[in-house]
Order: structure tokens, then C-alpha cells, then sequence
DNA sequence: AATGAATGAGAATTCATTCAT
DNA sequence: GATGAATGAATTCTCATTCAT
């Protein structure tokens, strides 16, 4: 699981709209562009089509010739988010040779794309209530490599075979988030700058836990529930 | 830490409101009680002062008495959840006597409180793109007790010493949060109707998880990093 | 038929909007007197709210506490206009005491009020394509009267009894609606000015026309089709 | 009167239109086809440029190159109707050898065209919004072709010489039209389907009226006003 | 000749907030 | 204390028309 492959292009979402000349996609990209910053840099709410355009330096109207609607652009771009973060960490998972270790890379992937996109992220927080499914889908693709690597982990033996890979998964997958949230966007230095990145203490206390919960068992009695 | 009393009323936030009058405290009790019903419903930002005031039966002009804006009564509320919700942990914590046993009491008490009001939840995640301090101080008032829980279990021997209390608070908070939301709030059965509680199961495989990651150790050579 | 009760105050569709204080009334008003000289004056599509708010010298928004849409304003208009050509009509036709005598009157009364509201007319005309019911419902309504009248003739022997009363009245709307848009919507003297009442040869032509066709028939052979 | 020939193809509107080519005529051609559809179905403000070129399997931009406007190729189809009208009547008329019977045939030649094209008639009746004096056209060239044959039948003797042939003409196409309008356009059957021909009582009783309102009089004292 | 991407003025509509009653 | 009429900035979206290719 730990190859970037399994991420490559889903052209799913990405579809397009009417316009299909060389001209017509440069537009289409640059609304995305800009779509991309507004919405990061607002909200989706406060965003708006003039926004997107002003700052794409194109005509508003020219917005519905690629897109029906705020929230359709705003979909189009969670699913391209979510592409990026797995590859990310996808990336930074590829070479490691035991679980653990392809546990921390993925996570510094993570915090890393995190920490390069603050403001990204929040989209696709956001997308909970602008879009729901498109957050299910978010987590859900994460998820799904994440189990398969958890899963293909219990067969090699390296991690404990009574955990269950699916809710290890997002349990996991949560763990990151919040840690993210609090040590990664929320932390502020002295003059009040965001942190360049997650200190490796965190990271550290963070595999401290993860090895704990993932480490194969030997000892029996873990399941007397 | 298991006690209730820890998490008992805040008027930080509650304060303010103008009349106070036994008639002014009837009626603003009936604008955040609409207000919970509204926002629970519609979210945000198909929430209107008009609807608030509509619900409570009370004249549009009024509202302006007790609060000073949308974004006010919003955030009065993610106070008063956030209360209750910890008040449902603190208490399904209240007679454990180990750390995996109120571990897995808190999770119950927090999985019941966001099964009876689903819509509720979603106030309160809604505040990161409301009211941002707002989720930053829920969370954190629900980490401060889950990290001194874990402390004192850590000088009782219950809890591997090696682990680092907050870290390990946020990352078993943000566990409880996305498996809440995969195996509750999403869930649906075949008539698509949302599980009364969160499958016995489910809490049996995050707590294998849980067990392991805090489980007192013995052997060294866990502090290598 | 000759009456003017029978006009009278139709709430059907002059219903009204929420506010019911003594200032909301004047508002209302203030808009709807506002609607009919925009409507008369732009026709419906070049009319918009802005315009007729700008003209009633009131807010935008306050347009949608009385209104739903330009087109519902558009309906209330045409039934109040409806209401008032009627009324024209049957005080013009009071105390005539034949059939032939209260047909001219009643033209007269068209006319004039034609004459005094040359745009407004024109409003009634558009609802055949902004709000087809309404033209129908203006149409019927007046047939109706005529209807009633030409049988009231018809049994008193003013009338030939061999016409239908029902397709007559249509005919006979139809006719006079034709004439006042000839001589009267599209006249201009020299200066370009609109004349200032149907000259009185065409009317005299027209109840040549009119008395022709209606007079009570002694002889037979009418029917041979 | 009674001749087709008189209705024949007028050019002094369909002039204009740049490219003259083979190819270009067929262009121009698919372009009034697809306008006339468009037009018919959806009325003047819903149609639009995109949907005629798109109904005309057309680049939009090159609808420019043949029609300067939307309210030309408009004006352009009104002119076309009317011809079109026209010629329908003409042609019911030929063949008829008094006033009387060529009137019935004129009518029935109308209201046929008219349930044949229901929705055309309407592109007529719209034209009063959207082009004034082309509906003034309309109107003011059936109206001559009318008042000839009733001078003509005057002169014969078949028409009362007393009528002014002017307005009695404006006054019968309006009598038509509307008796057109209310049992050809608005009836419906039980299932809401439109007639195929308006009802032979309904031209009876038409026809009762106009034979009525024409027949020549012997007696005087028709001329007292 | 034909094309279709680009444009922006303008339309309808919403809603938090104010304030006179 | 309570009320609700009034407000207008701001938003989304449409479409006739232009013009570079």
C-alpha cells in the first residue's frame, strides 16, 4: 500500500464543463485557481462569484460557461484536494518497509501538506456543510487505503490481529486530525506565526501512541470483552 | 477525575442579555431554546433571526433585547452544548474505577449524548467556520479533563508512562469524534433510518485500540525515538 | 344588468400581503400605485422592482413585505383594473332603458376609460403573456354581465332571440376592443397627440353595426344553416 | 376579393440578411425555422439566441451574420405569420359568390390556420410588446383586404350600404378574434386537450350575428344618428 | 462563412439590523 | 419590554451581443 499509484487521477468529479478549447481550458484553470484561494482565504460562505473572478481576472459571467454553481466549484475542488493530500502522503509512505514506519511518514506527509495549505484544509472541513457526501467521500477514499495497509500490516504480522482495520482506521485517521488542528493550525508562535511545521515532539508523543495501540500482541487475554 | 462536578455550569458566555426582569428571562430562555431547534435544523446560515423569532413566538425586534447578533446566541449555544455535553461524559464516567473502564464509560456517555441529538453535534462543528474560538475552547475544555484523567492514571500505573498526556488527549478525542461521525451520524439502516446507538461492536474495536495504545508498560525499549 | 352593484369589490386576488398596520396599508399602496404607472408606462419586462420602488419612494426590500414577485404585484393589478373598467362600464350604462341604448352607453364607458388610462389597457393586453389565467378571468368576467344582458333583451323581445348570447358577448367585446385599439390606442393627430375620446362617427358606426345585428328579427328564414 | 393573388409574397420586410450564397440561404433559412419554433413554444422573453442557434444546429455567433437582433428575426417571423394568415384566409374565400358565404369561409380559413399553429397566432398577438407597429401592420393589412370586399359587396347590394365598411371591418376581425381566442385557444376536453376546429355552433352562432350586422337594409330610418 | 468564448449590465431576491411606535 | 415595518447592501444568475480565431 505504500505506493503512490493507488492515488492516481480520478477524473470522477473533475469532469468540465461546456468549453473545451486550449483557450477555454487555461479559463477553466484559473477560475479553479482562484476558486481555490477565495475559498481558502473566506470561507464558503463569505466567497462569492464576483470574488472568484475578480481574482481570476475574468468576466463574471464567463464563470457560468464552466460552472453551474458556487457549490459545484466548491465540490470540484474538495475532490482535487483530496487527490492531492493522498498523494502526499502516498509520497511520503513509499520506501518505508514496516508499518510503523510507513505509519509516521504518512502522518508527516499529512501534517506536512497540512502545514503547506492551512487554509486549504479548512475547505474541506467545511465541505461537512456545504456538501456532506463530498466529505464522506473525502474520508472515505483515506480511509479505505488506510485499512488496506492496516489489514496487509495484521498478515505480516506487524500489527496486533485483534484490532479491527476498519475502526482502527478512522480512529487513526481522527487522531491525526485533531493533532493537526491543535499543533499544526492553531499554534501560533511569539509574534503570532503559524509553525513552519508540527514539532517532532508531537510527532513523537504521536507514535508513541500509535505503536502502542498497532503492536502484535503475544500475550493473550486482550479479549475478554 | 471521574466526578461530575468539574464540568458544572460556566456563566462565562452566558451572561450578557439585557432584561432581566422574571417576564426577560422567559423570553430569552425562549430564543435560545428556538435558536438550538433552528440552527440544530438548518445549520447556520439557512438559520434567520425571522425563523429564531418565528419558533419562540416572539416579535422579530425583540431578539435584539437579549442578543446582538446571529453570531452571539450561535455561540452561547456551542457553550451550553459543550456544558452538556461534557456534563453526559463526566457522569457515564462517575463510579469507574480504572482508566479503561471510564475510558470506555466517557466514550459511551459521548457517543449516547451525539446519538439523542444529532442535529445538535453539528452546531457545534459547525463553530470552526462560525466562530472559531468557540470549537477551539470546546475542545479544549473536553482535553483539559481527558488530559488529567490520564495523568492520574499514569501515576496510578494504569497508563504507560512513556505516553505524553496531551498529545495522547487530542488524539484519543479525535479518534472518539471520527468514529462517531463514520458509525453514528452517517450510518444509516435499510430504510434509512440513523442507528438508535452506536454498534457494541464499534466500541469493542476502538477500545482493543484504545487499551493498546495506554496499556501500562513494563519492557523498555519504547522511548528509542 | 344595468346596475352598478353587481361590480362591486372582489378580494379574491386583491388578498394582500402580511403587514396589515395603517402604515403598512399605505405602502402597499404606495406600491401597487407605483406598479401600475411603471407597468403602463415599460410594459412588464423592461418594468422591475427597483422601479417601482424608486417610484412608490420606497425601500427595495420593502416590495417583498407586501409582494411575493413582480408578478404577483402584475395579477393583483389587472384584477383591480378589471374591477374598474366594469365599473366604468355599468355606471356608464345606468339608467338607459333599452338594449341598444345601454350598448352604447357601455361602449361610451369603455372608451373613455380607455381614453383616460391608454397605458394601463395596455397592461391588461400583456397579461395574455405574463399571467394567462388572469386575461381569461378579466375576459370572462365582463362576458359575463354582457351575457346576462343580452338575455335580459333578449326575453323582453329588444333582441333577436335567434343569436347565441354567449358567442354575441364575445363578439361584441371583440369588436369594441378592436375599434378603441384602432381609433383610439393607435390615433394621432398632426402634432402626434392621442385623441382625446373615439370620435363620435366611429361609435355612430359601430352601432349601425351593432344595432344591425342585434335587432329582434320578425322575419324567418334566419336559420336556414 | 375573394382572390389568392392579392396576398402574395411580400419581400419589403425579408429583405436584408448579408451572405446570399446557396449555403448561406439554407443558413438563413434553418435560422427562421428553429426562430419560429422557439418563439411558438417558449414566447418572445423566454426564447433566447443560444436556443434558436442550438434548435438551428447552428454556431451561435453566426446568427449575427444574418440578424441583427433578437426583435428582428422576430419581426421578420411576424411578418411571415401574417402572410402566412392571410393567404389561409384568401384561399378558404376563393370560389365563394356572396358576401355572405365568403365571410364564413374567411373565418373558417382563420380559425383553422389558428388551431392548426395555436402557438404561432400567440408570436402574433405578442408582437403588440414587442413591436408595436408590426402588429399595427398585421392588423391594418387584414383589415384593407376586408374593407375592399365589403365595399365591393355594398356596391353589389349585398351588404347594408349604411355600415362604414372601415370599422365594420376592424369590428368583425375583432368579433373573430376573440371568438377565436375564447372557443378555439382556451377550450380544452376532459383529458385538457385543445379541439381540432372550433365547434360548428360556435360559427353558427357567429355567423347569425354577422349576417345580422350585414344584411342590407330596405327600410330607412337605420340613419337617424 | 462560421464559430463559440468572453463579457457585464441588469434582474430578482434575501436578511441582519435599526428604529419609531 | 415588545413589536414589526423599513431598509439596502450584497448575492446569484441570465443573456444579448461582440470579436478574435
Amino acid at each position: 500500500m505504500s505506493t503512490v499509484e493507488q492515488f492516481e487521477p480520478e477524473t470522477a468529479f473533475s469532469a468540465a464543463g461546456k468549453p473545451l478549447t486550449k483557450r477555454g481550458e487555461t479559463t477553466r484553470r484559473k477560475l479553479l485557481e482562484a476558486a481555490e484561494e477565495v475559498f481558502a482565504r473566506l470561507g464558503y460562505h463569505e466567497a462569492s462569484i464576483v470574488k472568484i473572478t475578480e481574482r481570476a481576472g475574468i468576466g463574471l459571467g464567463t464563470f457560468y460557461l464552466y460552472f453551474d454553481s458556487k457549490q459545484q466549484i466548491f465540490e470540484e475542488l474538495v475532490v482535487d484536494l483530496n487527490r492531492r493530500v493522498r498523494h502526499a502522503m502516498a509520497e511520503a509512505m513509499a520506501g518505508t518497509d514496516n508499518r510503523i514506519d510507513a505509519e509516521r511518514a504518512g502522518f508527516e506527509g499529512f501534517f506536512r501538506f497540512t502545514a503547506a495549505h492551512p487554509a486549504l484544509y479548512r475547505v474541506v472541513r467545511e465541505a461537512e456543510f456545504v456538501s456532506p457526501e463530498m466529505l464522506r467521500l473525502h474520508y472515505t477514499r483515506i480511509v479505505e487505503g488506510y485499512e488496506a495497509g492496516l489489514r496487509a500490516a495484521q498478515a505480516s504480522g506487524d500489527v496486533d490481529t485483534g484490532l479491527d482495520p476498519e475502526v482502527t482506521a478512522w480512529a487513526l485517521m481522527g487522531a491525526g486530525e485533531l493533532i493537526g488542528m491543535r499543533f499544526l493550525l492553531w499554534e501560533r508562535d511569539d509574534e503570532g506565526r503559524p509553525p513552519v511545521a508540527i514539532p517532532d515532539e508531537v510527532i513523537d508523543g504521536m507514535m508513541r501512541f500509535i505503536r502502542n495501540a498497532l503492536a502484535a500482541r503475544t500475550e493473550k487475554g486482550q479479549d475478554h470483552e
